[in-house]
DNA sequence: GGACTTCTGTCAGGATCCGGTCATGGCCCG
DNA sequence: CGGGCCATGACCGGATCCTGACAGAAGTCC
């Protein structure tokens, strides 16, 4: 897909470089607005792809630019950002016209992906330049399946119960496929930085093993490297 | 979340009514095509939440099928299902516009997770483009109905009071379900930017609590995640 | 093959962390 | 001034985690 024009409404300093440096990731030419009125004057100016409009702005409200925009039967796509959940806010922008709503916090990933997805409606893509679109949120090895939203993980269909850290080991061992760790890598990376013994590793393996092997006695996933560390195989 | 209207496109007969069945017990409704032209006209016709597609049909391929759905400006969710583990067809149904891809033969746990993650990563979206909301928007769980107009919320039919930022809350979490969320994040969203205590959270989601679980000793619904925050059960 | 060394699996005690609950106090609005 | 509403901190019980010890397995060297 070549590249759209973005006109990116946020007075953040932080945020408006980081959402136009990824954009421009994306191959994407972004503009930026510190507020409403240079918001409204560059919409009129320049024929934008679409518009990321934060509400919170200063001289002029995210809703009123909104209105504004819609006002002069302008019908360029517009993603409204807002800091709060709050039903109001959400309603109000739809009413108004938005194409999409995302509340910050949000996953530069799904901010991204709701960007090609308004774009990709507004205009209608060709058939071989479609993004490269997220996998779902789900892992999977072996009868074990993994819900990372959820928290939740199942074997065979029944939910296993697994403490916070089990879940955390897990989830990194499955993404990290036959490979092997040592003891202090796992600590690093699942514990983090005020890491413990290498023994704690051995004991939290050992409940992997206990609720995800046929024969805890002879793992054949969740494999021991004797003198280097574990190492799990799919 | 009510159910959601799922097209499952498969010619062999076996699979086809094992999966609607699956998916009726996981309270969707299904709906079987056979072949791709049928699965067009499907897709044409009614307005789905999600579709399930094979690669392999009679008359048409599933590819084509997927391409052409995305080339009538349709978003409608969909994940593909091929007997064959081919990287290329992969890549290229990711390129097409598929949303995830499982390979027979498939663990049904596996495929009804991934359903799930799609379905609620689709949601969001869907409340966007899908129209005005406004008056009339009703939310339901269980025996509890939240009218988002009035602000009121019935459960088993008798009124239930609840102050400003316990309706907040519990909108918030009807609207995300099945999604573990961090009290930080909760704050964020729910409270706004000036965001308070953890402990915060811990007294308002109490407060559902009591007011909407059976045994509030027991929660259902508003589930906690040890060491990670809170998730909402419908 | 045998003995020594090194490493890993396991267990249980105790420290620690986390979440539920309650009470207090501030705030806003009537 | 009074009454909801909301934020905060303290407290407690319980889940979870860390650690050290020990035994047994695996590897090594002769």
């Amino acid at each position: 897909m070549s590249g759209r024009d973005v006109l990116i409404v946020e007075d953040d300093e932080a945020i408006a470089t980081g959402l136009s440096l990824n954009l421009r990731l994306a191959g994407h030419r972004p503009t930026v607005a510190r507020d409403g009125d240079e918001a409204l004057a560059r919409v009129d100016a320049a024929d934008f792809d679409m518009v990321l409009l934060d509400i919170n702005l200063p001289r002029r409200n995210g809703l009123e630019v909104l209105q504004a925009i819609r006002a002069s039967d302008n019908v360029v796509p517009v993603i409204v950002v807002s800091a709060r959940d709050g039903e109001t806010d959400k309603v109000a922008a739809l009413r108004l016209g938005a194409d999409d709503y995302v509340t910050k916090p949000f996953a530069l990933a799904e901010l991204l992906a709701r960007i090609d997805a308004v774009l990709r409606r507004a205009q209608p893509a060709h058939a071989g330049d479609a993004a490269p679109v997220a996998t779902g949120d789900v892992l999977t090895f072996s009868d074990v399946t993994i819900d990372l939203a959820q928290r939740t993980v199942t074997r065979g269909g029944t939910p296993v119960k697994l403490t916070h850290l089990e879940f955390e080991l897990l989830v990194f061992f499955v993404r990290h496929p036959s490979q092997v760790f040592a003891r202090a890598r796992l600590l690093a990376q699942v514990w983090g930085q005020n890491a413990g013994s290498p023994r704690t590793v051995d004991n939290f393996v050992g409940q992997l093993r206990k609720r995800f092997e046929d024969d805890p006695e002879d793992p054949r996933h969740f494999v021991t490297v004797r003198g280097s560390g574990y190492r799990f195989d799919p």
